[in-house]
DNA sequence: TGCTTAGGTTACATGGAGGTAACTATTATG
DNA sequence: CATAATAGTTACCTCCATGTAACCTAAGCA
């Protein structure tokens, strides 16, 4: 879409003043919701079965998640009403077209999980070191203030 | 339809059972964790000027914001003590790299707006005929067992 | 002396997100 | 009659994330 990203002036803006985009990303950003979608990437699920792939959701999480993705357009619910009652779900043409920023979202993380990591670490000796290095005072002076290079 | 993404069937596996990855990606897609990223994508700002263009944020939700996200290597910080104390805070190669899947979230999100919205509208509007359908008796049919094209 | 600035930290209070568990309906089966 | 299965809903409770507001440091200046 955008190739180099001159969009990004654009998106400032939007963020600022607009509930309605903020709403939508809280949900569309939200733990469960991307567990969900994701799951449901490769066809329609029933309600058990999307429970346990989605590892540690709860019913109640669950139902509530799916009832605001279903009111939000991007998944489709279809019972059919055999003996125990049969529900699927299903991403809908606007839930299957968030997959793809998703994806990118998700591989983003996996793709870098080393480096955060490393990063975690390194900042947290960094800490260590400082606080010892002058015992209970002037822990004030920012640590970190040279070696800003980022590589 | 999916043709195109034959990567989630290994993103499930990742998103089960990963801690970090989720706790990585609770972070970045954090409410102002995206503000803040999305800010400094034009380039280094100061903590005032960072918390004016991040429209509603508390300084303490700033301030800890920016530590998790320098913690995460995401984010550098570099302090000049000058006579007020100036700090700049800018995005790492890592942060940059972030930018793009984020941008095309928000993307996403802006571009799509209308028709959520809009499913907001159609999904309430039924529930409402269901409820005035039937009295207030028999809610537990689902309402919406037919009619599934999800156009 | 005390007010201002930048850049925070800390204590305190609270709302709401989310977990747990019980309850619902329906039919079949033992 | 009780139990099991599917697909939820509801009540209840707790804890954490977040907001508010006060406080801190250091220097300048009126």
């Amino acid at each position: 879409m955008d190739q180099s990203l001159p969009a990004q002036g654009r998106l400032q803006p939007l963020l600022e003043d607009c509930t309605i985009t903020r709403q939508i990303l809280d949900r569309v950003g939200d733990k469960w919701s991307v567990l969900i979608i994701v799951n449901l990437g490769n066809g329609p699920l029933r309600f058990k079965e999307l429970q346990r792939r989605s590892a540690g959701i709860s019913q109640r999480m669950l139902s509530q998640t799916l009832r605001f993705l279903e009111r939000d357009g991007m998944v489709w619910r279809k019972a059919t009403p055999t003996v125990p009652l049969t529900v699927e779900y299903g991403l809908t043409a606007l839930g299957d077209s968030l997959l793809q920023p998703l994806t990118s979202l998700v591989g983003w993380v996996n793709s870098n999980r080393e480096e955060v990591t490393s990063a975690r670490i390194n900042y947290d000796s960094r800490l260590e070191n400082a606080i010892t290095a002058d015992g209970l005072e002037e822990t004030t002076a920012p640590p970190a203030a040279e070696a800003i290079g980022a590589e």
